[in-house]
RNA sequence: GGGGCGGUGGCGAAAUGGCAGACGCACCGGUCUUAAAAACCGAGGGACUUACGUCCGUGUGGGUUCGAGUCCCACCCGCCCUACCA
């Protein structure tokens, strides 16, 4: 159709101003109709896969769920007008605790109440204008989804990846369940959905392998995943490289009788080079070995210990200070490197999750060994050099013989005097160096008083005394040491170590401890090994002599994914009294959940009081068996929700097998793995973590044959509360105190701020904003200068409300917001809804496009979406709007064509990078281009296609608008089935460039050159401008370099 | 304590090492209107200047470069994640 026989057409249609509520229903129900989104397998084009993470059907889509799905909506139609291909599904993860806390609270079941939240949910993205192929929608809790979850669990056993075990785990008392180890969050460890502080319990649960996969999860060379995502994960995952190294018991501290090898203590450390450091070792105070070894005399100590650790996980910890506890355990270990023999603690420190459960503590070289030596007097001996040859040395008053200060500063030390209490003054000096400190020493022997002693710290450890050096090497010099010392200097007898002693003075602090790699000293045959390969060769040196082993260590644990809640996939195994632990047989699935259950107000499984359920029998020998009553962390479900997708509920009411597969393998041959997909950061460590997990297990098993589920991930940022003042209160009533007692209170909206009568404080009344709010009082900003008055409420008194009919109560006030994360208490939460109606979807999209930077997110702006409104409507207008007459300012054609190619060009790329915001800014320039060109062109075969790629390009963005224009252009049906257009590069050029001249980095002026001018002509048009020429006199022009003709650079200085 | 991200007008933000502040919001001026709203047009980082223009400007201080918001070093501030992991 050519664009003449269109104009007719136009003139005869009036053009309806801007309508969204019309628009959008009505092609959301063709597109529909039409199946325009029905994703069908074609192998002649390039697939895509675009994903986005799926909601939980909490009851409402809010503007979070829009800010991250529009743009990947965006992209996902920009793909598809590009020629791939593409797949954009959507399902809700339906299992999961608030269903069942509904059920609790409300006697609503959780599939109804989910189910009703999903259909609610279901109509709120459908007005979202999204490009989600429907037929393909997934529910993780209905039978059809999770009977391959169970299918999972037990191909996953049957791989050895499932196993059952006894295990300390966090269990919230309030969600009556365990929680994964990233479920239970911060200092406090608070369960991550209620808050509740978690404790620990033995209970027998199902862990997922993950660990096994540690390694391979560790690599992300298969993946364009955020830098930030990957960080998280390997933090989380956080190998460590060292040694096992086996210490023993001594021999008189074992029970009577027990073999040898039972007093074998292996520790993992990743500081093998420091062994000879270890002064002491502590055992978690879980460590089986303790009720073996705790000599008799310390048994109740111990075991009082014990019972406090185990509490302490119970009661909120008070305070942030880390004060480090513990209690020896009376027996004593040998050291294998030089079979020292040291003292045994236990303490709280020691995590019985990590490692062995027992580490050798090198106080000299780890802080937390450093703080708790230091806090129960054990030896701190430095095993490794300082690197930066830093030492310290204090003279302490009357000790030296006069004239030592300046000997001090005729020898160049560095060294500054003080008095030190009432003892007169001492000398605080610093050494760097060996040289240094060799002429120190030396220095220091020739001034000495007799009956004195003088140390240097750091980077040698040597006391010197008037007969002689000793150096602190080992455990008994330490101790030879310190008892010199208090012969010498009673009042240091309180010590019991020579660290203990130095350590109260603070100008050593930071001298005492180093965590630094670096030359071995004091280690026997290894003094002097330097920096470079300690590690190695002492890992070497052990294996050789048989003492340890090079070990590797993660902090990943296994996933345990047991939780004793109804509304989860069952675990399908049963529990036999002759058979033991049974697999339900893969074509028993589903082990379905029973539908009447009584909901125990505790929160307690309804399941282990389901007779039908409970009882089933042996499916090895057919005697009596129950179920597991357990199910199974939501996560599992949402680990390859992208795999359902392909063929939903697949193959359902047919019977499963071992050598299923659990979609249509010609549907995942074309479309996975998921080539793009979006969703939230927060889910770092745990989903994002689960699924890769999950992919490389179906490929060991031969169900895919890629590794990483996802090749591009990109998150999105948080949309926050929008910042607001207060309602203003006017507050009649009484003084009781300092606080003022409300009989009556008027409340002036925080939206009419400019009507607020002024703040004040009198005899009985009191006004101005709320500043605060808590259930029986108000913060009220009494003064311009801040003057806070507290008003005494009623949570209940009624109170007038502006705007709302029924009248409201005192908690309907709102108070001064900040910056701050959305949340139904604080009435800072956006309803997309709303905002639809009132601007129609498309608008909505594009403001959240144009906003905020997509991956940073912000502060929700309420005014800012004006500014989407009028551009939305300028492009109704330029586009249907009769032709005028001309304006003042137009667009020659080039020009037009050049705005047009470069809104192509820059908007494509930016969708391909994510940058949505600028997006939306070229539209608007384009937008502005087209308004300026219209008078001249319009009715063009050129203005036709301007207008027409502007539908094309905003066709991602606004689907609606873009549809409704394409059709009242009199184009065929669909925009969106459209080519994407394309740029020309030669179109961008520009007949002339003007070119900023830059002295010294400063610019002094301008020249316009033809665009195809060659650099020495740029050079002499800069060089003869007036201001240029100006600026230069006086001046000795040294170079001028013209890059990339974009610029002219003078370097220039004074003759 | 560890790690990460960020700091640019009144606000949201642009800017492959090359004219800082594109595109918007709010504000101000104008057109239209009896008036207002809407719409449209226009000015705007700060200081000085009638003006041409000049100086200063991307948290602070240094450095690299003809040229730095951008790269390097040190520091300050904010937010997020993590936390006794041997």
């Amino acid at each position: 159709m050519c664009g003449h026989a269109l104009n007719g057409n136009q003139e005869e249609k009036m053009p309806n101003p801007y309508n969204p509520q019309d628009i959008e229903p009505k092609w959301q129900a063709r597109w529909d109709a039409d199946s325009l989104y029905k994703s069908v397998i074609d192998h002649g084009k390039p697939k895509f896969y675009a994903l986005t993470m799926l909601p939980y059907p909490s009851g409402d889509i809010h503007i979070g769920h829009w800010y991250a799905m529009s743009p990947s909506d965006v992209r996902a139609r920009f793909k598809r007008m590009q020629g791939f291909d593409v797949l954009f599904p959507m399902g809700f993860d339906a299992f999961g605790l608030p269903a069942e806390n509904a059920a609790i609270q409300r006697s609503i079941h959780p599939k109804t109440w989910t189910l009703a939240n999903i259909e609610r949910e279901r109509q709120q993205l459908r007005s979202m204008g999204m490009m989600i192929d429907w037929e393909r929608e997934a529910i993780s809790c209905l039978p059809g989804y999770y009977r391959w979850s169970e299918w999972f669990f037990l191909k996953f056993y049957e791989m050895g990846l499932a196993y059952r075990k006894k295990a300390p785990v966090d269990y919230c008392p309030n969600c009556k369940t365990t929680l994964a180890r990233e479920q239970v969050i911060g200092e406090e460890h608070i369960c991550e959905r209620c808050g509740t502080p978690v404790v620990k319990k033995d209970l027998e649960q199902w862990f997922w392998r993950i660990t096994k996969y540690a390694d391979e999860l560790l690599d992300f060379s298969k993946i364009d995943w955020p830098d930030k995502i990957r960080l998280a994960q390997t933090n989380w995952i956080q190998r460590s490289e060292g040694a096992e190294v086996t210490f023993t018991v001594a021999p008189e501290d074992l029970p009577a009788g027990a073999a040898p090898e039972e007093g074998d203590l292996v520790v993992f450390t990743t500081r093998p080079d420091t062994l000879w450091g270890a002064t002491f070792m502590v055992l978690s105070p879980e460590h089986p070995l303790v009720e073996r070894i705790t000599r008799p005399e310390y048994r109740a100590a111990v075991q009082s210990y014990q019972a406090q650790a185990a509490r302490q996980t119970e009661i909120e910890r008070m305070s942030t200070e880390k004060e480090k506890t513990g209690v020896f355990t009376g027996a004593y270990a040998i050291n294998p490197v030089n079979d020292a023999r040291i003292p045994i603690w236990i303490a709280d420190y020691v995590l019985i999750t990590y490692g062995t459960g027992a580490i050798m503590a090198v106080p000299a070289h780890d802080d937390r060994d450093f703080a708790f030596a230091v806090k129960f007097g054990l030896p701190i001996i430095p095993v490794i050099d300082r690197v930066d040859g830093l030492a310290k040395s204090f003279a302490f008053p009357g000790s030296v013989r006069a004239g030592f200060a300046e000997a001090l500063k005729d020898a160049g030390f560095e060294f500054t005097a003080a008095p030190v209490g009432e003892l007169g003054e001492g000398l605080f000096v610093t050494l760097h160096g060996n040289e240094q400190i060799d002429r120190y020493i030396a220095l220091m022997q020739a001034y000495l008083l007799e009956g004195n002693w003088n140390e240097v710290v750091g980077a040698r450890w040597a006391f010197i005394f008037s007969d002689g050096i000793r150096e602190l090497d080992s455990v008994e010099s330490d101790a030879e040491i310190l008892t010199r010392c208090k012969a010498i200097y009673p009042p240091v007898s309180e010590n019991r170590t020579c660290m203990e002693m130095l350590s109260h003075l603070p100008f050593y602090r930071d001298t005492l401890f180093h965590p630094e790699y670096g030359t071995m000293i004091n280690s026997g045959v290894f003094d002097g090994t330097p920096v470079k390969g300690a590690v190695a060769k002492v890992v070497a040196w052990l294996e050789a002599n048989e003492l340890g082993r090079g070990a590797v260590n993660y902090r990943l644990r296994d996933w345990l994914i047991s939780r004793q809640r109804y509304w989860g996939a069952p675990i399908p195994v049963v529990y036999c009294d002759t058979c033991g632990v049974v697999p339900v047989p893969y074509e028993d699935l589903p082990v379905l959940l029973p539908d009447d259950v009584d909901f125990m107000p505790t929160g307690e499984s309804p399941l282990k009081y389901h007779e039908g359920f409970l009882h089933t029998t042996c499916p090895k020998c057919g005697g009596p068996a129950t179920r597991e009553t357990d199910t199974m962390d939501t996560f599992v479900c949402s680990s390859w929700y992208q795999y359902a997708y392909l063929s939903p509920y697949y193959r359902e009411g047919k019977p499963a097998h071992a050598d299923s597969i659990p979609w249509d393998t010609e549907e995942a041959k074309y479309w996975a793995p998921v080539d793009t997909y979006t969703g939230g950061a927060e889910h770092a460590v745990m989903h994002l973590l689960y699924t890769r997990f999950f992919t490389k297990a179906l490929r060991d098993a031969g169900i895919v044959n890629f590794d990483e589920p996802m090749l591009q991930l990109r998150n999105q940022g948080t949309i926050l509360g929008e910042p607001r003042c207060g309602d203003c209160v006017e507050v009649t009533g009484a003084w009781e105190g300092a606080a003022f007692r409300a009989a009556e209170i008027t409340v002036y909206s925080f939206q009419d701020q400019a009507t607020w009568p002024p703040a004040e404080r009198s005899a009985g009344l009191v006004r101005g904003e709320v500043i605060d709010r808590d259930d029986v009082s108000l913060k009220v900003q009494t003064s311009e200068a801040g003057e806070l008055t507290v008003v005494l409420i009623d949570e209940d008194m009624p109170v007038a409300i502006p705007g709302k009919e029924k009248g409201g109560t005192a908690k309907d006030i709102l108070y001064h917001l900040d910056v701050e994360k959305m949340s139904k208490s604080k009435k800072n939460v956006v309803a997309p809804d709303e905002l639809v109606a009132q601007y129609g979807a498309d608008t909505v999209r594009a403001y959240l496009m144009f906003g905020w930077r997509w991956e940073q997110g912000g502060p929700w702006d309420s005014h800012g979406i004006e500014g989407v409104v009028r551009w939305i409507n300028r492009v109704w207008n330029v586009v249907t709007e009769p032709a005028q007459a001309a304006g003042a300012e137009t667009l020659s054609g080039r020009e037009l064509l050049r705005a047009m190619h470069f809104a192509v060009k820059s908007i494509t790329e930016d969708l391909e990078g994510f940058g949505f915001n600028t997006v939306i800014a070229r539209l608007m320039e384009y937008t502005n281009a087209l308004s300026k060109a219209r008078s001249a062109h319009y009715g063009s075969a050129l203005w036709d296609e301007a207008v027409a790629t502007l539908l094309l390009l905003i066709a991602p963005v606004a689907p609606h608008m873009a549809e409704e224009l394409w059709a009242f252009l009199g184009k065929p049906y669909s925009v969106h089935q459209q080519a994407w257009p394309t740029w020309d590069p030669a179109m961008l050029v520009v007949d002339e460039i003007e070119i900023p001249v830059q002295i010294n980095g400063k610019v002094r002026g301008r020249v316009t050159v033809p665009a195809d001018a060659d650099e020495d002509a740029i050079e002499a048009a800069a060089l003869a401008d007036a201001n240029v020429q100006r600026h230069l006199e006086g001046q000795q022009v040294l170079k001028v370099i013209v890059p990339n003709k974009k610029l002219v650079s003078i370097a220039a200085k004074p003759k």
